[in-house]
DNA sequence: AATGAATGAGTTTTCATTCAT
DNA sequence: AATGAATGAAAACTCATTCAT
């Protein structure tokens, strides 16, 4: 291995590192109550080093966000290419996908439903909004393949595709913002997959042709 | 009336005008960006006097979300009742209910999702918390009400009527969360109703016993 | 007095109040070094006062600068329209002023020359780079005025009379500031005042027609 | 060349490639704004190495102004000197070869003037503040020996020849400020060789005796 | 009841400088 | 000699909240 080649590994390591620590205090304290000068203490490094590697708060916590969502979209890839299953097995898949994500990290998960639905939208550099968009784009056009095939085999109504991806992921995100507050409302368990697997049974059942 | 009757109608009536104002203030700037100072200028109030209506920011933000909460639920209430339609037909009135009041006050039944679905939550007085646990449980037991007749009438299939509401609410917010997002990342006309629309026939049929 | 007035001069008052503590830190300091919080712990306010009354730290050195300018042209105008005296006399007095300046406030007229020379400058607001730019002129115009009655008196030789007096003022900057930075290298006494008196003496005598 | 001159030739270039690119980086964002890692940017060098041959930022700052210190006074004693011309005509040709190093680097010369007229004298380092006041002293005294001369002639009035060198010097830092700062001001075209001129001339006629 | 001036704690971010490699 | 990653102190500025009037 050169030296170039382990500078850049080192560099990467780094950036994990960080990223691993804004992840665990993001999640205990939301974005706003979180402090870099805490991210840096549980990195054990020094404020001014976040900013070597991070432009800003916002863009650390984005990075969150689109790793979990290229996370999401390569577990998808694994799957909606395979020719022996067909859509409806396709979409029972995706539905243990979105609770095996949910149960590795719920805490960036619903970050990253935080951030898709408001005021931080509006505060994102154009770059990060671009690669955040095109992130959430792929995940998206994952799902919508999936619809379309299941039209295409004739079990999944004629609904538009697009639109049904949208909803599939509307209701994946409502679910787990709606159960996961419920939890801090009520300290109830977590049913969060009790209820996702609900929801997808029923949304299932819905597409299908009678 | 007596003076204490005519004060006391005072006191609501300005009660209403401050969060007419902070309505306004945080649709526009969001919870952290707002500030109270805007907020009494709006209200043509000074800061101040917002302290002696509201203990501080965030019980005025979480009291308009009460506020539509409570909307909400009184819209439902109108129906929920009725003898002369069944289930199904109340299950579209619902759909119908939520368009409304979306169209209502997108923005601050936008808010409202995001607080039930956050870091705010975590930062609630206790008094408030159970004001916002009361206010919600009220609506989700108009919406299980619903379900459960449909299931008694034979329509719906007999899950759990609870989870069912949750996720009946779930897909509500998800989706005006979500489309909400897409609006703003890609300047899309607003389409919530159509996927509302497209979401509830979905979900109805998805409950429907075959 | 109503109470409006009364606020006013309240109001008033404690801009100046604050730019007296301001004087006193940038004087020490410099513009760098100096700190806001110095500025209001010298102002017995605390820091957040300050921005209440200047938008930001180089707003409230820039109304130093314009007070002093302010003052000095105040001070020409008491005698600019004297018939009384020719120009050459009123050369004199001028000379007698930017001495009488530079004693009553030394040090913010050194900042003032330092504000009009610099990378300062660049970084002013629009609003403010506008009101020191019309005070500038102002005194600038009102030098000119002189040169001109001297020109017309056939006192003065026709050189261009705004380029003259930008000379009058360069030599007058530039002496309070080179002579100020001797007194710093070279522990000098304070011969501020006596090369002043040489150099408009000469710059007098060169105008002169012979 | 033995290997100890080599070395020291070669860290004499790289002092200069190191000044060339703070020189650069100074004119065009002034002291404050500029970084250290740019001006190591833009001599191709990481940050480290500049001190290795500069104590600190304030240090490489002042060894430009030392250089064109010493540029000047370089200038001026190929004149001085000279047998052939009076006292007038080496105070015409000192203007000409002040024009020359204001067209030869009018930023760093600015940026000499700013320095000796201000907060940084006050921060510097005392070695390098007595190279400082050692070069400027060498540059005055050319100046005085001028007057001395023409005075001696019996060209220019006696006046205290040292006062005349400073004001000369004087005048010559004010015009420059000056006017670059009515360039920045009011984006007037470049005007200062003619100021200067006029300026010299105004100064030259007011030394002589009539 | 209403005001609004004052508070001051709290946070992000910058950047000269160091030092292990 | 050169590197450049890491440091950490320092400072401007914001704004929810208070309280004397």
């Amino acid at each position: 291995m050169g030296i170039h080649e382990r500078k850049q590994r080192e560099k990467e390591q780094r950036r994990k590192q960080i990223m691993e620590a804004a992840r665990k205090v993001f999640s205990a304290k939301g974005f706003n109550k979180a402090t870099m000068e805490e991210i840096a203490g549980e990195a054990e490094l020094s404020p001014g080093t976040l900013y070597l590697y991070f432009k800003n708060k916002e863009e650390l916590h984005t990075s969150l966000s689109i790793d979990i969502l290229e996370y999401i979209t390569e577990q998808m890839k694994k799957f909606i290419d395979r020719q022996d299953i067909n859509a409806e097995e396709k979409m029972n898949t995706l539905k243990d996908t979105f609770i095996n994500v949910y149960e590795y990290d719920p805490m960036v998960l619903i970050n990253l439903f935080h951030l898709q639905s408001g005021e931080t939208l509006k505060n994102l550099s154009p770059e990060v909004l671009e690669e955040l968009t095109e992130t959430s784009s792929d995940a998206l056009s994952a799902i919508t393949s999936i619809v379309s095939e299941g039209i295409d085999q004739g079990i999944f109504a004629a609904k538009h595709p697009v639109a049904m991806a949208d909803i599939i992921w509307a209701t994946y995100s409502g679910v787990v913002l709606w159960v996961d507050s419920k939890r801090l409302l009520n300290n109830e368990k977590d049913f969060v997959k009790q209820t996702l697997e609900t929801a997808f049974e029923i949304m299932l059942n819905g597409f299908k042709i009678k």
